[in-house]
DNA sequence: GCCAACGTTGGC
DNA sequence: GCCAACGTTGGC
C-alpha cells in the first residue's frame, strides 16, 4: 500500500470541508508529475496525509483515502471553471483525478515547521526539497510511520 | 503583498 | 530544440 500527500488551499477546501462531506473528487490538478502519480501510481485504500497550504500554518491536518482509480477531471471541459483547459477534450482529456474519502482529522496540525525539524528522519521527503510546488507527492512507508507517530 | 522557484509557452 | 518571457505556487 502507497502513501501520499496532496495539498488543499483551506480557504478553497480545508479537511473540515473534507470531513462535511465524506469524500470528493480532487479536481484542479494541473501538473503533469502530479496528475501522473493519481493516474498511474495511486490504488484505492492508498493514505492520504491531507495538507494545508498557502495559510497560516501551513502543514500535515489529517488523514484521507483514494477512493477511486483515477479518471478524467470533468473542470478541463468547463469554460465557466476556473480550471478549464481548452487544450482538452473529452475524446483526448487531459486531466485526471481521484476521489478521496475522508478518515480522520489529526488530533493537531502537524506544521510544515514541524516536519523540517524532523528533516533527519524523514530522509528525502519531497515536501520540504527546495523549491518543491507539488500538490500531489508520494511519501514512503517509513516517512508515514515518522510523521504519524508525531501526532 | 512580496518574491523565489520553477513549469509552460511560443518565437525563432 | 533553445531559451526568454510569463504565469503559478506557496512560504513568509
Amino acid at each position: 500500500m502507497a502513501h501520499w500527500l496532496m495539498k488543499s488551499e483551506p480557504e478553497e477546501f480545508s479537511i473540515d470541508d473534507l470531513a462535511a462531506r465524506g469524500r470528493e473528487p480532487w479536481t484542479g490538478v494541473r501538473n503533469y508529475q502530479a496528475r501522473n502519480f493519481m493516474r498511474d501510481d495511486m490504488r484505492v485504500g492508498d493514505g492520504v496525509f491531507f495538507y494545508h497550504s498557502n495559510c497560516a500554518v501551513p502543514g500535515i491536518v489529517g488523514i484521507a483515502r483514494v477512493a477511486s482509480a483515477a479518471y478524467p477531471d470533468p473542470t478541463q471541459f468547463d469554460p465557466q471553471s476556473d480550471y478549464f483547459d481548452p487544450k482538452s477534450t473529452p475524446a483526448a482529456p487531459r486531466w485526471q483525478m481521484v476521489d478521496v474519502a475522508f478518515e480522520r482529522k489529526l488530533p493537531r496540525t502537524i506544521s510544515l515547521d514541524e516536519l523540517r525539524r524532523h528533516a533527519e528522519a524523514l530522509g528525502d521527503f519531497p515536501l520540504l526539497a527546495r523549491g518543491n510546488r507539488l500538490s500531489v507527492l508520494p511519501v514512503s512507508d517509513a516517512q508515514w510511520k515518522t510523521i504519524l507517530a508525531l501526532a
